[in-house]
DNA sequence: TAGTTGGGTTTTTTT
DNA sequence: AACCCAACTA
């Protein structure tokens, strides 16, 4: 018996074919991590090769993260010097010891998109671009897309002639580049393109890896871009041992330069490929296969193949239609109270899935209302939210003060009554003397013009001169904390009346925990790695699969992800698939909405719920939609609820039509097929353009102590959190306003809060 | 320099 | 609705 006997027939043949160009066409749940995994360890274990030799790219740290922990389950020891990575990761790996090959500091900084437009910002100012017709997002998106392409600034040039708008783009381009050389940074996609243009213009880094990585495995490979495959195609380019797995039907990344083509076109590159289909479904009943196969059916120019499994049937979808998104929500979250109290699902069973993170929002406040544990994955990234930046900007200048952009940051936060005009003055100091924005500050005695301003500038540096000292003899932990007490960060949140104050100061404090965890796991934490590992991180990386909590994501944060009870929200035409691609003329991006929808749909293991909402709230504005035309594309008897006929459909109504005075919101009462139970009280007419009872203030404020007084429970005291949910109290000390305590929660850890904040409750 | 206000814009999706 | 930015006031 042998760990590959569990395998059907084609899952073997992807772990054994191991020689040559391989494409591994692995449907939704079919279990290609599983073939990944065995592969690595037959290639060990039985063909005697090195970990070492084998390469493993995956989409997201996590992915890796769980691709390694399933290798070492298979094989033991051994699998720590498999490369198992992200594309970002790897690049960052090799850049960090030839990066000067190409004239940058191997200990160059990663950008990211706050840090690209502040570039850009400047950039435009210099080259006099107006960013009223021209906007620094645009000309970002348009550099993006052309290293996506692994276009350089030259070879964009001549595709710009007698374009104007493209000429503008140009120079932008070149002067952003050497504004990131100057800054010795490079943004997200330079992490590929520089490596793609170190293997090429160095044949000797490039044949060292080449010799290295033997085996090659690319992971969502549908989702690569041209500059992605070239580095691919690079490094394979000696063994030719190359093995993609993908999903042409699962290619939802376009807008991020995923080129399609790659996989469809894989076989003419590689006219040796062997091509193997995944066909079996391990994961959904048969219902959400045949439904999610009814909806890929309408898209042209895919591999074909179809899905089957051996479970049953299973429940049939359900359709749910509601008023508004107030009513979805509740829908929602009653529906998993449901189960829960049923039994029929615990909360980390259960996803809810949608396609703008705006949607994001009535669900979360729902949940609250109704105390279901939930977290919200994406959005604005955690290491990108402005307490975050703030104190990381604080670490990046402790760490050394080369990149400007954080120093000038956090120069004036809290305030310090340093102006534009003084920071302005610094950096022309600077600029004159060709030195850092920092090391100027430090001589801000000698720069004549600020005056008398340089009295506050130098505690700044003081400041940060002695956590420099200090870093000597504490560690990362403590210097967090030193930062925090010095500057008074969390104190001034904790005086602010802002309403998302308590929530900024639970991200400071996971911060911490981040750092403590770092420290915890590596031998010797340097501040510089801490810093590193932070820069790509995506926000779905940071879930936790054992927390117990209904998990609240986009569409495309759900991929490789599965869930016994789906829900799918806002099931609307204009919002799913998105106005945007309905009005688009390229047919092409209204197929890859219905892919989106196929990914949604095949997260489902059992359940799947599907939600329409005839009005909602988009920008300000109330908007009618008919029900998604994916959800027509289901064949109705595989669903509970027989969708509404498409009837006319404004596409949307300016939402001063739609105050209550004028009663036009009763013209668009149900046409009632189920809806949910629900008592009087909630049952009252719904206000287009006001935000409905549940906004009404106080709602976050949920139960418990508000004061700053001693709360009523003390060390060893049982409490409930509302989003952690229960632990024990290990600690509560007196602070400078208020008492800050320290819970050890049963599912989410150690989290240290003010007591104001936490709200905690006695239990 | 800091804080406020009013006007204009917007991402659909993210490593 | 939420965010960002410029312009204005103190």
């Amino acid at each position: 018996m042998s760990i590959y006997d569990t395998l059907n027939e084609q899952q073997k043949r992807g772990v054994f074919t191991t020689e040559g160009p391989v494409l591994l066409l692995a449907g939704a749940g079919s279990g290609k991590t599983r073939v990944l995994t065995h592969r690595i360890a037959y290639l060990i274990e039985e063909l005697g090769v090195s970990p070492w030799n084998i390469m493993a790219i995956t989409f997201t740290n996590k992915a890796a993260g769980e691709m390694k922990e399933r290798v070492e389950n298979l094989i033991g020891m051994g699998a720590e010097s498999i490369w198992v990575t992200t594309f970002h990761s790897s690049c960052v790996r090799i850049l960090r010891r030839y990066a000067d090959r190409l004239g940058y500091d191997n200990s160059f900084t990663i950008y990211d998109t706050d840090d690209q437009k502040a570039v850009m910002k400047d950039v435009c100012k210099r080259l006099q671009i107006d960013t009223k017709t021209l906007k620094e997002r645009a000309i970002l998106s348009a550099i993006s897309s052309a290293k996506d392409e692994l276009i350089s600034p030259q070879e964009y040039e001549l595709k710009a002639m007698g374009d104007f708008r493209k000429q503008k783009i140009v120079q932008a381009y070149k002067e952003y580049q050497l504004a990131l050389k100057k800054n010795n940074a490079m943004d997200f996609d330079d992490l590929i393109v520089k490596t793609v243009e170190l293997f090429k213009a160095d044949s000797e880094v490039l044949g060292s890896y080449q010799k290295r990585f033997k085996y090659i495995m690319v992971d969502e490979y549908q989702d690569t871009n041209t500059a992605q495959f070239e580095l691919i195609r690079l490094l394979a380019d000696a063994n030719r041992n190359l093995c993609v797995v993908g999903d042409d039907d699962q290619s939802i990344y376009k807008f991020r330069g995923a080129n399609i083509r790659n996989i469809l076109d894989f076989e003419q590159v590689y006219p040796e490929a062997e091509v193997i289909r995944l066909e079996q479904n391990y994961r959904s009943t048969q219902n959400v296969l045949d439904a999610a196969n009814a909806v890929i059916r309408n898209n042209k120019g895919r591999k074909s193949k179809t899905l089957w499994t051996d479970k049953g049937e299973g429940n049939r979808l359900h359709f749910r239609q509601f008023d508004n998104a107030y009513e979805e929500a509740e829908f929602i979250a009653d529906d998993v109270a449901r189960k829960k109290r049923e039994a029929a699902a615990d909360y980390g069973d259960c996803a809810v899935l949608y396609r703008t993170n705006a949607q994001a929002r009535i669900l979360e406040e729902r949940f609250i209302i109704e105390g279901i544990p939930y977290d919200v994955v994406g959005g604005t990234n955690f290491y990108a939210r402005r307490e975050i930046k703030d104190l990381l900007a604080y670490l990046k200048t402790i760490d050394n003060g080369r990149d400007d952009l954080a120093v000038k940051r956090i120069i004036n936060i809290p305030k310090r009554g340093i102006g534009a005009a003084t920071i302005a003055k610094v950096q022309d100091y600077a600029d004159m003397r060709e030195i850092s924005f920092y090391d100027a500050l430090r001589q801000a005695d000698e720069i004549m013009s600020i005056g008398k301003s340089a009295a506050k500038l130098k505690p700044f540096v003081t400041m940060i001169q002695s956590f420099r000292s200090k870093l000597e003899f504490y560690g990362l932990e403590d210097l967090i904390k030193d930062v925090i007490e010095t500057t008074g960060y969390v104190a001034e949140l904790e005086a602010s009346d802002e309403e998302d104050a308590e929530n900024r100061i639970e991200n400071i404090d996971e911060l911490i925990s981040k750092i403590v965890a770092f420290e915890e796991v590596h031998d010797q934490p340097t501040l510089g790695e801490f810093l590193e590992e932070v820069a790509l991180v995506a926000d779905i990386d940071r879930v936790e699969d054992d927390s117990n909590r209904v998990l609240l994501m986009t569409l495309h944060s759900a991929k490789g992800l599965e869930f016994p009870h789906v829900y799918l929200a806002g099931m609307e035409d204009g919002i799913f698939p998105s106005y945007m691609t309905i009005t688009s003329d390229d047919p092409d991006e209204i197929e890859e909405e219905r892919r989106l929808a196929y990914v949604g749909m095949t997260r489902a293991k059992e359940d799947l719920t599907l939600c329409y909402a005839k009005m909602r709230m988009v920008r300000g504005e109330t908007q009618m939609n008919a029900v998604s035309r994916f959800v027509r594309e289901i064949p109705e008897e595989l669903m509970d609820n027989r969708p509404p006929a498409p009837r006319f459909r404004p596409m949307d109504v300016p939402s001063s039509q739609f105050t209550p005075a004028e009663g036009q919101v009763y013209k668009y009462k149900p046409t009632a097929t189920l809806m949910p139970k629900r008592t009087a009280a909630e049952n009252k007419p719904f206000i287009a353009g006001g935000i409905g009872s549940l906004n009404a203030p106080g709602i976050n404020k949920g139960v418990g102590a508000v004061t700053g007084g001693k709360p009523d429970y003390d060390a060893g005291d049982r409490v409930r959190h509302i989003k952690y949910g229960e632990g024990t109290v290990t600690d509560l000390e007196p602070g400078p306003r208020d008492y800050k305590v320290t819970v050890d929660f049963d599912d989410a850890g150690q989290k240290i809060m003010y007591a104001a904040f936490a709200r905690l409750n006695k239990i």
